[in-house]
DNA sequence: ATCTTCTTTAGAATAATTATAAACAACGAA
DNA sequence: TTCGTTGTTTATAATTATTCTAAAGAAGAT
């Protein structure tokens, strides 16, 4: 259990203030167990959901953005069309089963270092990740 | 210089009649050297620009779906407002340039092999790649 | 309490993509 | 070739995710 101190904190890091509309987005963001890949979809009505209160859209938005920003949040490059992001900031790779449209973590062990034997002058490397599509 | 019916080949092969629209998608986008990474607006603008002659919009979604579905393009899995396709269907990785808005090809070899250490039951893998995010 | 600054929100705007349907072109049989 | 069929092009409208706007409301400082 998170505790709504630590919701405070983080958004309080995005220069944001709490907001009881942004308390309710961080409960259903990070009051959680396990990392959680959403859309902004998904979220917003996961709030309705879970608070029983409503929030707009455009807060959703925002919020979402400035712990994007921040770094509290990944964005999980795959093509779809809508934006797909990650609580789970720490260096990892993902499934994307196709059928399914859901994102499944891979563990950066699980993968082992990835070498790469190329470089672009003046450009230095950012991230490195692999997305691995699932079929049945 | 690929010719004219080779065009009218991969045309065939995707079900698509060879009209004089597609035959120019095709000039733009088959007729290169290297590799083309492309924006269905970075290509209608080119097809403009080389060949002269308009086509509309909806004429180069429909035909570059088309190739996709058959495989004479790849669809690369970048978050961009954009969806952004490669003439390059073998299989290999990118960097891509976030300032730049541009994608860099990495050969599969400068990569080595990529370990999945991991399994989802009753799915398997349809693909694996890479994206290298570059930055000044 | 009051003032200032930030926030929420409904609704409008934007922009990529997809759908529609009428005019037009490719094809194959006669 | 001509004709009939089927597939295609195109302008334009529809859809949809995301961003913008501006007015009303809430938070924070003094
Ligand atoms: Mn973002
Ligand atoms: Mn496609
Ligand atoms: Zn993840
Ligand atoms: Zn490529």
């Amino acid at each position: 259990m998170t505790s709504k101190q630590e919701f405070i904190e983080k958004l309080r890091n995005s220069s944001l203030r709490p907001t009881k509309q942004r308390i309710n987005i961080c409960e259903v963001l990070f009051n959680r167990d396990k990392t959680f890949h959403f859309t902004i979809n998904d979220l917003f009505n996961l709030i309705i959901d879970k608070t029983g209160e409503k929030v707009s859209l455009a807060t959703v938005y925002n919020t979402v953005h400035a712990f994007h920003k921040k770094g509290y949040l990944k964005e999980i490059p795959i093509n779809s069309n809508q934006t797909y992001f990650d609580t789970n900031v720490t260096d990892h790779h993902h499934f994307f089963d196709v059928k399914e449209e859901k994102l499944i973590d891979i563990k950066n062990e699980d993968v082992g270092p990835i070498e790469i034997q190329k470089s672009i002058p003046g450009k230095k490397i950012k991230s490195v990740e692999v997305l691995v599509k699932l079929e049945d």
